[in-house]
Order: C-alpha cells, then structure tokens, then sequence
DNA sequence: CGGATTTGACCGCT
DNA sequence: AGCGGTCAAATCCG
C-alpha cells in the first residue's frame, strides 16, 4: 500500500456514504426538500481525492511522461537547475468532471492565463505555505472539455508542509497538541462541505436523535478541533451539509437510524 | 488593514 | 515570434 492509502480508502467509503444517502434521497424525492448537490459534491469530492491520492502513490496513472525532464516553462529557473532532483518534479494529472475543490492542501492563486490551445483558462495555484514551509508544490487547473465538463488538475512538486503543517516546532503548538488553523481550511473548504463547522447546537441536535454510532460520529466535541495531522483530513470530507440530516428526519426510514 | 485574488507585464524556452 | 509560467502592482474582500 502507498502513503495515503488509508485515507484513499476512507474517502471512497465516504463516497459510498454519499451514494447511498443520493439513492435515499432520489426514491423519496416526491416528498423530500432535501437538496442532493451537497450529496453529488461530497461524492464527487470524496473519488476525486481518493483518484488524486492514488494518483500520487508510486503507480501514478495519469503521470506525465514529461515528469523527469526538465520541467517546461520555469522561466525564471537558473537557480533551479543546480540539481537533477528538482529537475524531477512530480507532476501527475487528474481529470474530474468539477474543480478538484477538496485536494487536502491549501493552495494560493498566483496566476490565469488564456492558453492557446484551450477555449478556457488555465489557473496557476502554489502551495499556501510555500513561503513560510518552503514547499514548492503547485498546480495547475483548466477545463479540457465542455459538455460533459472536464477539469485537469496536474500537480508539480511535493508538498514538504503536508504532514508537518500544523507540527512544526515554530508552531504556537507548545503544549503537545495539535491545532487546526481554520483560517486556511476555510480558504481551502468551503462551507458547504464543510459541516462539521455548523453550530454546536445544531450538532448538539443531531447527537439528540439517536446513540447509534453513526450519529455518534457526526457529533463532535470542541475538543475534537485538537486532532492528530492523520485526523486533519478527515475533516475534509465531512458527510453531510449543515441541517442535511434535520431535513433527512422526513423520511420514514432514517438510514442514519438503522 | 492585511491577506487573497486578479491581471497585465515580463521572462525564458522553443 | 509565440507560447506558457511567473511576478508583482492593483484590486477586492472580510
């Protein structure tokens, strides 16, 4: 198994959720008010993490051919050529039907450009941390293809802040735990998949439904908010859209409540 | 007001 | 010369 496998695994589980609760909701639709794109996002978010995470694993896929020769367009590169290792950047591409919103990391916009041979335009994003951690991952974003839309997403570099983001010893982390800067997963998440944001009343009213596990599980403390690095990105799949599961208690059969 | 995004200019490569 | 990638000033936004 790859670095990331586990993660790979629990997203595609996400997806399956995801899935399952989408056929929920389309055979009661009738009487539902419940809306199924925060379902169809979280499901498309959820393979689209697990594709780009096998993507990166050792048997890449969709990786560029191109991925260990000098890497084309660093114009401004003379101080990168000092060694072969940066020549061999990691570049892999992901093609998905939306915006790979959801990659777990933290990217900052730097440039769009019109390219030549596109009717769309391509967006040039690097790592959000790659001044203060010194990561050089980036990536690019275009729209390939119209009708149905394809997005490409190719990836270049490795991120060096992943892991260590959040534990790093200049961190205002000196107590031995660990602290989500919300800040960034904000930018990096936006609200409508990221549930796990709402209230805590309206989580302290999910959590009154039942004790079964599964709502268990969507029920969190504050505390919760102090996780290890390995949790963090569990949070980037959250299941369900804020108030999703109040409208969910229409249905006769809760799949939530089994 | 500080951080993020936009966008035209610039640069190196082919 | 044309292209793609990056820079950086201007602008936007919370």
């Amino acid at each position: 198994m790859f670095h990331g496998a586990d993660k790979a695994v629990e997203a595609l589980l996400r997806g399956q959720e995801s899935a399952n609760l989408l056929k929920t909701v389309l055979e009661h639709r009738r009487t539902s008010s419940v809306s199924i794109e925060p379902l169809f996002d979280t499901l498309l978010d959820s393979f689209s993490f697990a594709i780009s995470l096998f993507a990166s694993s050792n048997t890449q896929p969709h990786r560029d051919s191109s991925q260990c020769k000098a890497t084309p367009g660093t114009a401004r590169k003379s101080s990168k050529n000092n060694s072969n290792e940066e020549e061999c950047l990691e570049q892999y591409s992901h093609d998905s039907p939306t915006p790979l919103q959801n990659d777990g990391f933290s990217w900052r916009k730097y440039g769009q450009k019109k390219i030549k041979a596109s009717s769309h335009q391509r967006c040039y994003y690097r790592c959000a941390y790659a001044k203060d951690r010194n990561c050089n991952a980036k990536k690019r974003e275009q729209q390939i293809q119209d009708s149905p839309s394809v997005y490409r997403t190719t990836y270049v570099g490795k991120h060096i802040c992943d892991v260590n983001v959040f534990s790093e010893p200049d961190d205002d982390i000196a107590n031995g735990s660990k602290m989500i800067r919300f800040d960034k997963m904000d930018q990096a998440m936006p609200d409508s998949v990221m549930p796990q944001l709402a209230p805590v009343e309206k989580q302290a009213a999910i959590a009154i439904e039942e004790d079964s596990d599964q709502i268990m599980n969507l029920e969190f403390d504050i505390n919760e908010f102090l996780v290890d690095d390995d949790q963090l990105w569990a949070y980037q799949f959250p299941p369900f859209s804020p108030g999703f599961l109040d409208d969910l208690s229409e249905f006769d059969h809760n799949p939530f409540l089994v």
